[in-house]
DNA sequence: TCCTTGACGGAGA
DNA sequence: ATCTCCGCCAAGG
């Protein structure tokens, strides 16, 4: 084999906590960082899925940053794709944010 | 090995 | 509400 670590690797970790997010919730790149025991690495989070693949079945777009927007320029595809499926769900955006207080997922 | 980037976050001003 | 700085840290050049 060729791995030579047995234990879980950090994006690993992050994909098990983006799955368990709720449809009609959403939580903050930190928090996702934090629940999966990796303090301080909010930016590992957008990298790990940045990485995932076109077809993925993880729900990526209920990860939003701390600011309660959402982590793409607004003229971008990307933007509208996010904006698209949160809306689909019942997520809404008020002048381009979305109210944690409401939309927050908590377990 | 050093330097730069980035789907980030918090504290100040 | 907006902007700047700074802390963190994995990846890639």
């Amino acid at each position: 084999m060729t791995n030579t670590s047995n234990s879980p690797s950090y994006q690993e970790k992050i994909w098990q906590i983006v799955a368990m997010i709720p449809e009609g919730k959403v939580a903050t790149y930190g928090q996702v960082a934090e629940l999966a025991g990796l303090s301080k690495m909010a930016r590992a989070v957008g990298k790990t899925l940045s990485q995932l693949p076109k077809d993925t079945q993880l729900p990526w777009h209920r990860v939003i940053n701390a600011q309660g927007k959402i982590s793409f320029p607004q003229d971008s595809e990307a933007y509208f794709r996010q904006k698209e499926r949160l809306e689909n769900e019942g997520v809404s955006l008020i002048n381009g944010k979305i109210r944690l207080k409401d939309y927050r997922w908590q377990p």
